[in-house]
DNA sequence: CAGTGGATGCTCT
DNA sequence: GAGCATCCACTGT
């Protein structure tokens, strides 16, 4: 596995994350959007330092970095290396491409356009909680699979911060129907 | 369609 | 005590 992918910019790592297969007790799929939060970046959560809820950020690259956001959801991030200074590539939205069924009773919906286009809407269709904070993704309950092809990216600013607003940190699949911004299809 | 606001809990000032 | 890296239901066109 080239995991060296999280070992340096979270710049390089979030769009070397697209169009990998992240699996949780084998229920997830392709993922088509992420957001970059660098070391020295107002609008992260490790801007101001280490801290007890931020401590993963500035741990070993390749775990997981769970929060509460708004009181009720959970969001994910693959923690990156930055010379150990706390970065964190957030996922927005995935391709749900197993265990369909399972998501549509985690998520109560039928839409498959719905199950995982969006930051807390993924986490919920995985079963992904606080119990995962820290949780090492290239160990099982977790599953990654490398993209078999090369993936096209695109660029824009990120959603619903802020701070540092103009940065176009956003990472999305180009021409990918699945991202939260591209829910709108026939 | 677009726009608004409520739910809800934890972290840090 | 404020401020969120959100989602959904509801309103008015």
């Amino acid at each position: 596995m080239t995991w060296e992918l999280v070992a340096g910019s979270v710049h390089d790592a979030a769009p070397g994350l697209i169009g990998w297969t992240l699996l949780l007790d084998g229920v997830g799929g392709r993922i088509v959007e992420v957001e970059a939060y660098a070391a020295d970046d107002p609008a992260s959560h490790s801007y101001r330092g280490r801290t007890p809820r931020t401590a993963v950020m500035f741990g070993p690259p390749g775990r997981l970095y769970v929060y509460r956001s708004y009181g009720l959801h959970w969001c994910a991030n693959v923690v990156c290396e930055e010379d150990g200074r706390g970065a964190a590539v957030l996922l927005r939205a995935l391709e749900p491409t197993h265990g369909l069924d399972l998501m549509r009773v985690r998520r109560g919906l039928d839409d498959p356009r719905l199950l995982c286009a969006g930051p807390g809407r993924l986490t919920q269709a995985l079963g992904l909680t606080a119990e995962h904070n820290g949780a090492d993704l290239t160990k099982p309950p977790f599953t990654l699979v490398s993209p078999s092809a090369p993936v096209a990216v695109e660029r824009s600013p990120r959603i619903g911060i802020t701070k540092a607003v103009e940065k176009p940190w956003r990472y999305v699949e180009a021409g990918s129907s699945w991202s939260s911004r591209a829910r709108r299809a026939a």
